[in-house]
DNA sequence: TACTTTTGTTCCAACGTTTGAACAAATATA
DNA sequence: TATATTTGTTCAAACGTTGGAACAAAAGTA
């Protein structure tokens, strides 16, 4: 039917004989205003269904009750439980939660900051996309004066509030693990060391073998998109090596997954000639054959710390100093994939 | 720094010695107002980095450019394409995209509908919870007179646009598959049968049955939430069946990766035993062991016309009468779980 | 009773933009 | 030259809400 008519707070000020500024205090419960009016403010805007108008307020306040989050990609169970947490603290709030994905597009991801920004978020909390290296488009939500919160994805030179897990101790917890299990020569399968994540995850590796006396090898290390593709890819590469390496750390599940796949194709048995360890705890890591040990990344614990900083930074915006940085305990979730004994 | 003032359309003014409305003429292209007039706005908006108030033109011209998208959950590959779909298309008319997660939950459905309202957004995209039975909630929009679009998990009662594939013509196409490659008995794990989408692939599988000639077996017919665990519990209760099926056809890849292990831990070869095809073809389906045959269901053609029906109804919204129900024909993946030949 | 305080309300300007009407100046038409 | 038209701009109101100042009435205090 379409009611067309939206009622306002002047509807409600004319049933009643009052005037519109009466109508709105009584709504936001004024002090001032009395019990009675009160009471019949709110009757009438019950009868009239009276909705406040979103936007007329946040005109008039300055601020859009928006949330901005950039994601690389929502398919990720990683993204999405982190987003459902964002969500929930923040709706509880009264914020609403505008999700835009990168597709791990530095490009795409400075087309969603502008639209963020051209929405007059509030807020913006964000995981940077791979590709990403330039930091112009944040630097400008910086500049705006927009509270800025990274997660997972962050970049130190920006100098923003972050949550993430510890992904340099993450790695040792990984190489711990394939050492105890008897691996003598572990291969990385890692992201872009320009990344932050990646790179401490890298080093992580890196002196993680030094603490157990591996020796270091060049060709057991390679950096790549983490897709599946990148997976299967890089396998190729490392089962035609002269010597393979016994255990293999993937810093996702999904490049994990590829190169498990590789590993069934050319009969190697998986953890016994090769132990896999993957990242992110993707729910198929659970579910493949063999199932693929796994680091979790606490993402419903991130999310909610990223959106109670968010909610800190705008109760009070002068306390421009002390940034906020949250480095999380990651856990190693083992499965068939690296369990020898 | 956080360069605080912004910069609006009457400090342009000021600038040029010119009134706000003249600049807000120049800069909407209007054709009364001169080019050197233009120009000169042009520069000195550059000047000052202004941005348009967003806020203020929503509150002026009564729509948000805000679209609201519900989805039960972001975490799925058919979704996340879908919704990738409908920003591309939306973005580039100027709309922004508000998504949410319902997680299948009929209450969250409701308190997202409510936000979303609450926002005033000029339309919402939108796949119903499975929970949702009541559509009180999805009234109220349509009540409000805002656009509303439905895709894959619509409502026949609703009598929206609804966007979405062949579900009833994807059974027949799965059942002609299995029966091709020579199974006698087939089962169904299904959804529950309230919703639009399960109810047609249910009626597609018996009429495809009886096309057969195959008998339909009251116990070869289950409903559920179609989660992992919810394919693993029915698959327990079908190979403990007097006379096991040779053939399963399951409406989602996630409870047709729960079935197979079930089936793998019980020494079931996959496909000679049992053939399996699930829906959705989700990345992991490709890559599972063996790979699971499945349903692809068209998402980025699903969300370009989702995203271009609202953009019909909002050029003219007059024109109430016509809806548009556009079913896609889908398409089966026939991988290893169900390629007997 | 006269004065101060409290209570409940109205008044009014503001948030930043848009838009139709009004108007003056420039240009075209008779 | 007088009149009609076009061009470029200003004026003013509006979108719906908010919140401080102003004010009258009621209540409290001397």
């Amino acid at each position: 039917m379409g009611n067309k008519k939206k009622s306002t707070i002047k509807d409600i000020a004319n049933v009643l004989g009052i005037t519109p500024s009466a109508v709105s205090k009584a709504l936001n419960n004024h002090p001032r205003i009395s019990k009675k009016t009160k009471k019949a403010v709110l009757q009438v805007a019950e009868n009239l269904n009276y909705q406040p108008n979103h936007i007329a307020t946040a005109l008039r306040k300055g601020k859009s009750n928006l949330v901005g989050v950039i994601i690389p990609r929502a398919n990720s169970n990683f993204f999405s439980s982190v987003i459902e947490k964002i969500e929930e603290v923040l709706n509880k709030k009264g914020y609403n939660v505008i999700i835009t994905q990168s597709n791990e597009s530095y490009e795409k991801e400075c087309k969603n900051i502008e639209a963020l920004l051209f929405t007059q978020v509030d807020g913006i909390i964000a995981s940077m996309a791979n590709e990403t290296v330039k930091l112009d488009y944040y630097n400008k939500i910086k500049q705006k004066g927009i509270p800025l919160i990274l997660f997972d994805r962050g970049e130190n030179d920006l100098n923003v509030d972050y949550v993430g897990i510890d992904d340099y101790m993450s790695s040792h917890i990984v190489i711990d693990h394939l050492v105890e299990q008897g691996c003598k020569r572990i291969a990385h399968i890692g992201g872009f060391s320009h990344t932050r994540i990646y790179k401490n995850r890298i080093r992580g590796y890196f002196d993680a073998l030094k603490k157990h006396n591996r020796p270091f090898e060049d060709n057991l290390i390679y950096e790549c998109n983490l897709r599946q593709s990148d997976g299967r890819d890089i396998m190729k590469k490392i089962i035609n090596l002269p010597d393979r390496p016994d255990g293999i750390y993937v810093s996702s599940d999904y490049a994990a997954l590829g190169a498990l796949e590789v590993m069934k194709e050319n009969n190697i048995r998986v953890p016994d000639d090769i132990a896999l360890v993957g990242f992110g705890n993707e729910p198929f890591s659970a579910i493949s054959t063999p199932a693929i040990s796994s680091v979790e990344q606490q993402s419903k614990k991130i999310g909610e710390l990223a959106a109670k900083t968010f909610l800190k930074r705008i109760s009070n915006p002068k306390e421009k100093v002390s940034l906020n940085k949250m480095i999380l305990d990651a856990e190693l979730i083992v499965r068939t994939s690296s369990k020898r004994k």
